[in-house]
DNA sequence: GTCAATCTTATTGTTAACAATATTGCTGAC
DNA sequence: GTCAGCAATATTGTTAACAATAAGATTGAC
C-alpha cells in the first residue's frame, strides 16, 4: 500500500522525495519571499525536476502557478525568472493592499469571537517563538498564516482571497525587511496588538493598525529601489539549497 | 512561411483552425458568461481538444487557468465543470466589487483625457451597435474592453487587474441577465452617462453610477437564485456550438 | 428482486521521447 | 580588430502512448 498525492488542490504533503505540485510552488514562493532567490533569478524547469524530483509537466505548472501568482514572468522558449517590481508598481500595489485591508478589518465583528482570539494567539506564540530562534522559514510561515487567519474572520470570502493574492505578490519584496531583526520584532509587537484589539471595540485603531502594518517592508524596499539603479539590475543567479 | 502562436502571454490570433491555450479560455469564458455553457455543465479534455483543434494539454491547461479565474471547479480524476456559485458567495463577491470599483472611480482624474473619452466612446459605439443588433457575444466582448478602459484610467495597474478579476469571476452570473433586452439597453445607457461625468468634475456621481451600475446583474441571480433550490442544480450537458 | 462483487468504459494523470527556439561562442572575411 | 554568418548548446514547447482512477453496467448469489 502506498499513499499518493492526487490533485493540485486537494494534495497533502506524504512523500517527501516525491512532491506534487503545489508543495513545488510553496516551496519556491518561500524561498523568494526568504530572498534565498533573487529578483531576476532564473528558474530553469530541469533544475526544479532534479530539485524536487519531479517529472517536468509538474514543474513547468509550477512555473505557470509562479506566473499567475505575480513572483514569476516567463516568455516563451526563453524560461521562467524571479520578477521584480519597479518603485512605481510597489507604490500601487500597496495603496491597494491599505485599501482592501483596511476594509476587511472595518467587517470584522468587535468584540472578536474567543474561537479567533485563541487561534490567532497560538499562531502568534509560534511566530514570536520563531522569530527568537531566527528560523526564517518559520516566520515566513506564520506570519502568513496569522494574516490568513486574521482577514478570514472578515466573514468575505472573496475578499480575503483579493487580500491574500495581493499579498502574494508582495512577497518578492519583503525579503528586504524580513531579514532584518529589529522589524522582525515590531511585526511580533503588532501582532500582539491585533489581539488585544480584536478584544475591545476600537475599530478605528484596528483599521489604523492594518495601515500602519504593511508601511515597514515598502519603506524598506523603496529606500533600497532608491539607491540601486533598478533597470540594469545584475542577473542573479538561482543557487539556493 | 507560416505565422506562428508562440506563448500563452504573447499569443495572437491567427490561424482559426489551430488555436493557442488563451484562445480556448477566451472561447470558454465567453460562452459561460453567455450562458452556452451553463453552471455544473461538464468541461472533458478530450471534447475541447477537438473542438479546438489543440492537443490535450493546451486544454487541459486551459482548464486550469479557468479554474484559477473561478470559472470552473476541477476535481482530480473527475474532470470540471462550470462553477455555481451560492447565493451568499455572490452578495460577498458583489460587495467587493463594489468596493474595489468605487474606490477606482475615485482615482481616475476629473475631468477625464480626451483621449479616454474618445477612446471609451469608441467602444460605447460598437457596443451600442452589438446591442441593437443582437449580437451577444459582441456586446460580451465590447461590454468587457468598456470596463476594462475606464477602470484602467484610475491609473493603478494591480486595482485595475483586482476589477478585471472579480468582473470575471461574476460572468457566470451575467448569464442570467445577458440575454434581457431591457437590460442590455439600460447597460448601454449608463455607458453613456458614464462619459458625459467623465468630462465633468462631479465625482460623486460618478461614483454612485458605478455603484449602480453593477446592481442588476447581481438582482436577477438572486432573484433566481431564490426560486430554484440551488443545491440540487440538475447538470446541464455543454452542446454549445 | 436485491445486494455485492466484478468487469467495462470514460476520463484524467503521467511519462519519456522528440521538435522548435533562443542564446552563445566560434569562424572567417574585410 | 570588428562584424556577419554559422554551428553548437541549453532550454522550452509538443506529441502520442501508457497508467491510474472513478463511475456505471453486468453478472451471479442469496
Amino acid at each position: 500500500m502506498e499513499l499518493r498525492v492526487t490533485g493540485r488542490k486537494t494534495a497533502t504533503r506524504i512523500v517527501p522525495t516525491q512532491v506534487g505540485g503545489d508543495e513545488v510552488v510553496r516551496a519556491l514562493e518561500e524561498e523568494i519571499a526568504l530572498g534565498l532567490i533573487g529578483p531576476r533569478a532564473r528558474l530553469v524547469e530541469e533544475e526544479l525536476t532534479q530539485r524536487f524530483a519531479v517529472k517536468r509537466h509538474v514543474a513547468r505548472q509550477a512555473l505557470a502557478d509562479l506566473e499567475t501568482m505575480g513572483l514569476v514572468v516567463r516568455q516563451p522558449y526563453r524560461g521562467a525568472m524571479v520578477r521584480d517590481y519597479s518603485v512605481a508598481e510597489i507604490e500601487q500595489l500597496y495603496l491597494v493592499r491599505e485599501m482592501v485591508e483596511g476594509r476587511a478589518a472595518e467587517l470584522i465583528p468587535l468584540p472578536a469571537s474567543a474561537a479567533l482570539i485563541g487561534q490567532l494567539s497560538v499562531i502568534h506564540g509560534r511566530h514570536c517563538a520563531a522569530v527568537a530562534a531566527g528560523d526564517l522559514r518559520s516566520v515566513f510561515r506564520e506570519n502568513l498564516l496569522f494574516h490568513r487567519t486574521f482577514f478570514a474572520a472578515c466573514g468575505n470570502v472573496p475578499l480575503a482571497e483579493v487580500i491574500e493574492h495581493l499579498a502574494m505578490k508582495v512577497h518578492a519584496i519583503r525579503s528586504y525587511s524580513i531579514g532584518n531583526p529589529a522589524t522582525l520584532a515590531a511585526v511580533c509587537k503588532e501582532h500582539a496588538e491585533f489581539i488585544a484589539l480584536l478584544q475591545r471595540r476600537d475599530r478605528k485603531r484596528l483599521v489604523a493598525l492594518v495601515s500602519q502594518h504593511i508601511q515597514p517592508a515598502k519603506e524598506a524596499y523603496l529606500m533600497l529601489a532608491r539607491h540601486v539603479n533598478r533597470p540594469s539590475h545584475p542577473p542573479q543567479v538561482a543557487t539556493a539549497q
